[in-house]
DNA sequence: TCCATATATTCGTGTGTCCGAATATAGGAT
DNA sequence: ATCCTATATTCGGACACACGAATATATGGA
């Protein structure tokens, strides 16, 4: 299931409101868990549990950096599911409320630089 | 709501098993509730509340014809959200299960020919 | 009118899951 | 070791919904 999410699984999961803000949210570039919770809002709990689902299915897939960690999509073996998943990003982004969820991770990507620093520059 | 599903209401219809098989099945040509249930091997009630719970959302249609109820799906005016639908349709079509339910699609058309004559020809 | 067939709806039950709150674990710094 | 921060998990309750069974509605024909 890990490798290979399927349908099934990726249309359930992208079928919880959180969770698809979470994958609109998410690119090719990892996000981690503080700052995804800060732009969409929710509780830090809520975050890691749809997170752990996301990863369960085998839609993302994390990393390890000191006491962060960070998510990031993973590529679906399966062209025609990954399609979905792809459409679904792409009519999300239509929506005002994730262009207003990209806004607020910027800005805390911004303030939260780096794992390593925790100050903004300067 | 019934003139343009929104991303989730599409994609929490499509998380059910059962109704995915439906919008998999349907083509652009209508469908009788009949052949539905009998491709689907779902009890009667079971197609014709997944049918009516796809009808509210807008995702299809629905004309009578006699006795008959037939249903094809919509076109959404959202091409975003199509295209969501037109992946899962497709990502569907790779499925065994799928395909056996087209096959008896076929054999339950070819019984029942139309709404006027019952019985096979000849 | 009454009957037969196709479709729709209601009811009760079980299951899944989403959430908030609290707590637990992990890793880094001093 | 101890504390602090980031993340994960557990627990309980609430809610949505999918199903089987039974029943209701609608249409056509006698």
């Amino acid at each position: 299931m890990r490798a290979a999410p399927k349908l099934a699984d990726v249309l359930k999961a992208l079928a919880d409101p959180t969770r698809l803000r979470m994958v609109a949210l998410l690119g090719s570039e990892e996000v981690c868990v503080c700052h995804i919770h800060t732009a969409l809002r929710v509780p830090q709990p809520t975050a890691s549990r749809h997170l752990s689902y996301l990863k369960r299915v085998g839609m993302v897939e994390d990393r390890r950096v000191g006491l962060w960690k960070h998510y990031r999509l993973r590529r679906l073996p399966d062209p025609a599911v990954q399609a979905v998943v792809d459409a679904a990003r792409k009519a999300a982004g239509d929506s005002p409320g994730v262009a207003r969820d990209c806004c607020r991770l910027v800005d805390a990507v911004r303030l939260i630089r780096s794992p390593i620093q925790t100050a903004p520059m300067a």
